[in-house]
DNA sequence: ATTCTACTTGCAAATAAATTGCAAGTAGAA
DNA sequence: TTCTACTTGCAATTTATTTGCAAGTAGAAT
C-alpha cells in the first residue's frame, strides 16, 4: 500500500493529510502483527495516545485499517493489505499470534443476508481461530 | 441446556456449582443476544460485578460460554447452545444485533492447520459480519 | 450429620482501556 | 496569503477489567 493510497483514502472520506496520520500508518506498515494502540503510540513517539485512537478510528472507516479482536482485553489494529484478506489462529495460553489465508466468506455474508430480515449490506467480517500451538499444547 | 449439564461441566472441570454461577447461567439461558458484563449483573442483582467477570470467564473455559466481540468496547458472552453454531451481524451504525447459521468452519480451520506451523489445535473460532441494517443505510 | 479444606464470594482498591471537552495549531480550499 | 473547518495534545473522565484478601461455603471425607 502506498503513501498516496493512503492519502487519497483520507482526502476522498474528508479527512486531512497530517504527520501524525503519517507517522502511524507508517509503524502499521512495519507491522508483521496487528499492534493495539499502546504498540502503535511506542513505535511513534511524540503523537499522543488520543490521537492515535482517533486515528485508528478514522482508518478503520475510511477502510485502511481492520480492527481484530483476539479476546485480550484491548482492540488490536492492522493494515488491510489489497491483496487477500487474512485471519488468525492465537493460543488462548500463551497467546501466539498466526495468520492464515483461504477464508471464502463471500458466500457466507450471502448466506447470512439471505436469512435476514434487516440487514442488506456486509461492510467487513472478522474471523479468528482460537487453539493451542505445539508448544502450550504439550505441557 | 438443563441445568444437570451445567452442574457437571463446572464439577467436571473442577469448578464448584453454587448460587450464583446458577443465578448467571438462568440469566444467560433467557437472553435472547449476547450480554455484556453490566447485562448479566443488572439481571441478577446482588451479583457483584466481579463474581459475574470470574463467573463468565470459568464458563468460557469450561466451553459453557461463548465470548463475543462485536466492536462495541466491551466483550459479550452467550451460552453456548449444543446445537449449531450461530455468529453475528451487526450493524455499525445503530449496533443492532441479528444472528445468522450456516457458518461452516471446518474445512476453514483444517486449511489453517495445514498452514500452520505453530498450531495442531483449534479449540473454537469466532466469525462475525458488520454491516448496516436496512434502516441505517437509507440515511 | 459433622468436619475440614480448597474453592468462592463480596468489598475495596488498583489497573487499564477508551472517551470527551477544549484551546491552540494547521491542512488545504479560496 | 487568508480563512475556516478539521486536528492535535493535554487534562480529566468514564468505563472495563483485574487483583488482594478476609469471610463464607460446596462437597469430599469421616
Amino acid at each position: 500500500m502506498t503513501m498516496t493510497v493512503v492519502a487519497d483514502a483520507l482526502k476522498k472520506r474528508g479527512f486531512r493529510v497530517t504527520a501524525p496520520r503519517i507517522r502511524i500508518f507508517n509503524v502499521l506498515q512495519k507491522a508483521s502483527y496487528p499492534m493495539s494502540v499502546q504498540e502503535v503510540k511506542m513505535g511513534t513517539k511524540g503523537v499522543d495516545t488520543v490521537t492515535v485512537y482517533r486515528t485508528l478510528e478514522a482508518f478503520k472507516r475510511v477502510g485502511l485499517v481492520a480492527q481484530v479482536d483476539l479476546q485480550l482485553g484491548r482492540a488490536l489494529y492492522e493494515l488491510k493489505e489489497g491483496k487477500s484478506d487474512h485471519h488468525h489462529i492465537v493460543c488462548v495460553s500463551c497467546k501466539k499470534i498466526e495468520d492464515f489465508t483461504g477464508c471464502d466468506y463471500q458466500p457466507i455474508a450471502q448466506q447470512a443476508l439471505k436469512q435476514s430480515k434487516g440487514f442488506t449490506k456486509i461492510i467487513n467480517h472478522s474471523l479468528e481461530l482460537f487453539g493451542l500451538c505445539t508448544l502450550c499444547a504439550t505441557k
